[in-house]
DNA sequence: TCCATTTATGACCCGTCAGTCATTAAAGGG
DNA sequence: CCCTTTAATGACTGACGGGTCATAAATGGA
């Protein structure tokens, strides 16, 4: 008999809102208001659907997290190191850059759910997780130096990417720049992971 | 005749107290009350030295990276890559952590004062020119691959390493975790640095 | 000691913004 | 068309914190 409406559906519609002011402007300087203009709807509204400012934000957050993990998922296991180098290169596009400006104004200092930060290093400790997976069979093959530990190149590779991504959106660099630096510590680390694999084998 | 006080002394004390609380609790999170309580004087006495919040910020991060700019100064030019490796590993003692937790939180998209980016930005361009001049000579001395470009190379090594400290501040790693991680990223760094040049040479 | 001058204090002011709630609008079954 | 139930609204509230300023304290020379 009631008005019904696809919660799921405004929900969704409210954490796009959300997602493109946090981008733009972080998420302490958002204002609830800001979400509720860009979403087409009053400040109350939001409140309809998420408890708080911080509930959206968790749930924005698990929702970007959930579907890069679907994506890597996505990419077949590399069988050489261009290959993993290759898909390395497609876990870092430039429009990275935003969402990680979002990412420490959110891990800062200024605010500490211990629940955002399982979220986001849960991430990237599943992604070390999954690229010491490759790195294993590509050590055995001879693709990458024998003397590495799978599990602590991952671990380096994974913190010294990131890291990368997050200098670089510190600074505010435009794309191209991006790209390039991207590319040339890409290559940097690649001569990193062969070592002498390429003369010895 | 009248009361005077060193000012330049007590803008330093004032400072110490802010760096203490910025460090702990971040900028955003830090009230002036507690600068104020910390240096052990009230909240209307830090305006007599400094303006806004904001200045003292400002101030704090000036004599902060000048700081460090003089001390990575004094580490003697390196003749060997080795050499080279050591002083990076000097220049990211495990204390860098909880200051590069502030700066994200300054960098961050809710706070952009171009002069802040200004000081920041600087002193990793300063660093990045600073390790080109290191890599040119050892480039023709065969320590480093020939086919890298020292500006190029330069960018990367400090664009990845300024990434991996504030990936791991981020998460919060204990110092030992740091020290850990930090050697195993220089180790993988080290032999991309060199590549073929030991065998080659 | 007294006074002029600088320094210190903290209660107060005021703008901001997350979150609330009384009121209004929309939906759809009877 | 009416009425009940759910959904939407936005003016309002209350907490918070940066910055101010009238007042008080300290200093040191006369």
């Amino acid at each position: 008999m009631p008005k019904i409406v696809d919660r799921e559906e405004m929900q969704g519609r409210i954490l796009d809102a959300a997602m493109t002011c946090f981008l733009d402007q972080g998420y302490h300087a958002t204002k609830m208001q800001d979400v509720a203009r860009k979403a087409g709807m009053a400040k109350g509204t939001l409140y309809l659907y998420f408890q708080s400012k911080e509930e959206m934000l968790l749930a924005l957050l698990q929702r970007y997290f959930d579907d890069i993990r679907a994506r890597i998922g996505m990419i077949p296991a590399p069988r050489t190191l261009d290959q993993f180098m290759m898909g390395l290169r497609l876990t870092m596009p430039a429009d990275r850059l935003a969402a990680t400006r979002l990412f420490f104004d959110v891990l800062g200092p200024g605010f500490q759910d211990p629940r955002a930060a399982e979220i986001i290093g849960g991430f990237f400790a599943w992604l070390a997780d999954h690229y010491a997976d490759q790195f294993a069979p590509l050590i055995r093959a001879g693709e990458i130096r024998s003397d590495l530990s799978a599990q602590a190149a991952a671990q380096a590779v994974t913190a010294m990417l990131d890291g990368l991504v997050i200098h670089l959106a510190i600074f505010g660099v435009e794309e191209d720049v991006f790209e390039a630096r991207r590319d040339a510590t890409l290559a940097l680390l690649e001569a990193g992971l062969r070592g002498g694999a390429s003369i010895a084998g």
